[in-house]
RNA sequence: GCCCAGAUGGCGGAACUGGUAGACGCGUCAGACUCAAAAUCUGGUGUCCGCAAGGAUGUGCAGGUUCGAUUCCUGUUCUGGGCACCA
């Protein structure tokens, strides 16, 4: 997670360097992440659009590189991005290397980036892949100073070789000789330590109708902020918010807004900000919502402090949890707020995946043949296969439903041909993200329509830890069901109706309670809600063995199902407690969470299991406060025990109170 | 390619600090109730040998540490997610 948000705002350390040029008085100027490898340059790349390439190029190379540059000029961002041709072109420059004043051939490149960093870099083939790339297709020599680290056939980037070739840098670990270099190179002079940002995602503007309006106003194409006191500025209702004439944001069409008396003579800007403007601090509004002076007093926002909890899958890692950071720690900087970080903890849950169905097409063919007939999924029988996604909802486990899939989507496949094996035709299976252009979505209104809404969560959290991602599927649903029903018998019973009673409870259900309780609270602590269904399914059905139907029990166990099944413990709670709707703490919400007590759960013996040199033999049960003179003495008794001793005396006998006993012979 | 996470029965998973592997649920098998079905209830269910008692084996794979490893260490394979010319 933080190394996705550092990833994001592309913080990177090194140094820059400044290369004299041969002949010349200008500079190169790069930036370089690895300072320790600058015996190692074989040549330097200039990105395309640096104006510099005009100042430094030779006579001889300068229809070379005018044509390069037209090549370049030729291809979109796109073509630039996924194409990975190796391209470029050497200007007829030489720079000179500062420290033993080798002559370094300049080139041009669009691999290089003219926004990151200097735009320009110094290429070490052994050390980075993509200038070995380089260096072997246009033939340039390369210098290897990581010794047998660097093979010839491929770049290696590591950091732990002992450097070689490398003047004064010899025989030291690159990772420490970065730092030495880094010196040497600002006590000549010739550059400086460097840490550069990349912020990917900078634009601030959408082209929408939601989204806040900025504050500006336009005058002479400056924009200009807007007095505090017209703040703050609302979005003007529009019935109509299609696009402006040239694609500006809707708010363009509304003449009256764009030149309002609020922007004193300017006009509006017609883009809106973005989701995450908003989102990055609603949580700090929320603390003092009816403030009419400021966003958030300090008093209330001390009062309430950071957010006890933020859950949210990996993808907000950077669209909005960054975004707050940032936001939070500006506002802390200008002592508004008291925390640097929004968020006390982060939980990741999972994703729900879906479980994706694929038929296989002969290409160029309306035929489809059964994944069971294939050995692969690229060819049938030397024919080409295309692997299509088909809707979940069509196949029944892994059977299409032939008929349904004809018709599916205006008849899209009319007249399809099925090869079937076996009269059915097999899908193929893949876990994916759940989208619906791989047609594996499914609906949980159906879900919570046939079983209710409780049944829906309760088997949500059931279906394993909430950090961990996992397919979708519906198969044991049931089970949870059944338990909800098997809950409400307790309070229920379909002929006599109530059958709760005030008796005392006994040790025994006492025990069953507090021991629920325990384990609840300590694993809602720890967010393990799966462990917890199955706590209360526990709880459920020792409870029905022992026919318990107290209300000294029942109660308790409804406010700490409450989170769980709140539909279900409210219902019950109301009848249980015969509380009428106009009553003041009415609800369960507003109960008192129990409280557990080891009086009712200390045991005094257990049933220890007895193994002999580490596999379980027998059990014995024994008293806590025994000592392990006693225990070595009554293990020695045992009759399963001598079984296996076979006569011999034991090396020795390991005890761990509460835990078990291990004969070792 | 790089980074992160995961792998345990037929299935989802449990075992929290190294200490009875498989809790709980699904499925399945057998039985009870019923004219029948639904609902509900009882019992069995990792695999292999055995009538049983019992034994062997078993947490992706190969090693290691330990009296004892699903848990710790080294290597490796597969699956899912994210990033991807950022020097």
């Amino acid at each position: 997670m933080k190394e996705m948000q550092t990833n994001w705002i592309g913080k990177s350390s090194g140094a820059e360097v400044d290369f004299e040029i041969k002949g010349q008085a200008q500079k190169l100027r790069v930036y370089t992440t690895r300072p320790d490898t600058i015996f190692g340059v074989d040549f330097m790349v200039v990105a395309p659009e640096m104006d510099l390439i005009h100042q430094i190029k030779s006579k001889e190379q300068e229809e070379a590189v005018a044509e390069y540059l037209g090549y370049v000029k030729s291809r979109s961002d796109r073509e630039r991005m996924s194409e990975k041709k190796i391209t470029g072109v050497f200007t007829g420059a030489y720079a000179i290397n500062p420290f033993d004043g080798r002559e370094i051939p300049i080139w041009v490149s669009e691999y290089v980036l003219a926004g990151y960093g200097t735009g320009a870099i110094m290429a070490v083939p052994c050390g980075d892949e993509r200038d070995f790339r380089f260096a072997k297709h246009f033939n340039i020599p390369i210098t290897n100073i990581i010794g047998h680290h660097f093979n010839g056939e491929e770049a290696n980037a590591t950091k732990e070789a002992v450097l070689e070739n490398s003047d004064f840098l010899n025989g030291m670990v690159m990772k420490d000789a970065l730092e030495t270099a880094i010196q040497k190179i600002e006590e000549k002079g010739i550059g400086k330590r460097k840490i550069n940002y990349k912020m990917r995602d900078a634009g601030f503007s959408r082209q929408r109708y939601w989204g806040e309006p900025f504050p500006v106003s336009w005058k002479n194409d400056v924009p200009f902020a807007l007095d505090e006191s017209v703040l703050p500025l609302e979005l003007p209702y529009m019935d109509d918010i299609r696009h402006g004439e040239k694609g500006e944001g809707p708010l363009a069409n509304n003449e009256v807004w764009m030149n309002s008396q609020v922007f004193a003579g300017g006009k509006a800007e017609s883009s809106t900000m973005p989701g995450y403007a908003g989102s990055s601090w609603y949580f700090l509004r929320y603390m003092d919502p009816a403030n009419e002076k400021e966003f958030c007093s300090r008093a209330a926002s001390d009062y309430w402090g950071q957010v006890d909890l933020y859950v949210g899958g990996t993808e907000h890692a950077v669209g909005h949890l960054l975004y707050s950071r940032m936001w939070t720690k500006v506002l802390y900087d200008l002592g508004l707020i008291g925390f640097d970080e929004p968020f006390k903890k982060l939980l990741n849950q999972g994703m729900i995946q879906g479980s994706s169905r694929f038929v296989y097409r002969l290409h160029g063919t309306n035929t489809f043949v059964s994944k069971s007939l294939l050995n692969n999924e690229d060819e049938y029988e030397g024919k080409q296969l295309d692997k299509i996604h088909v809707d979940v909802n069509m196949v029944d486990g892994l059977e299409l439903d032939t008929n349904a899939f004809v018709i599916w989507r205006n008849n899209e496949h009319a007249g399809a041909v099925f090869i079937l094996d076996d009269g059915k035709y097999i899908c193929g299976v893949e876990t994916e993200k759940m989208s619906k252009s791989k047609f594996n979505t499914v609906n949980p209104d159906d879900l919570v329509y046939k079983y209710g809404a409780d049944t829906f969560r309760m088997y949500e959290m059931f279906l394993g830890p909430v950090e961990m991602s996992k397919p979708w599927d519906t198969k044991g649903i049931e089970g949870v069901h059944r338990f909800l029903k098997k809950f409400w018998r307790l309070f229920f019973d379909e002929q006599k109706g109530k059958i709760w009673t005030d008796e005392k409870a006994t040790s025994a259900e006492l025990k069953v309670l507090h021991k629920t309780i325990k384990k609840i609270e300590e694993d809602t602590e720890r967010f393990s809600f799966n462990t917890c269904v199955s706590t209360f399914m526990i709880c459920v059905n020792e409870l029905t063995d022992l026919k318990c139907h107290k209300k000294e029990i029942l109660n308790p166990l409804l406010i700490l199902i409450t989170p769980y099944a709140p539909h279900i413990a409210e219902e019950l709670y109301q009848q249980l407690n015969a509380i009428q709707t106009s009553e003041t703490n009415s609800t369960v919400l507003d109960a008192t969470f129990p409280k557990w007590d080891e009086k009712y759960i200390k045991e005094s013996s257990k049933a220890y299991p007895v193994a002999i040199n580490g596999k379980t033999r027998t059990e014995l049960t024994l008293s806590l406060d025994i000592t392990q003179p006693e225990v070595e003495a009554l293990v020695l008794q045992d009759a399963i025990v001598q079984k296996w001793l076979d006569g011999k005396a034991p090396k020795k006998i390991i005890y761990v109170k509460n835990k078990m006993i291990n004969v070792v012979m």
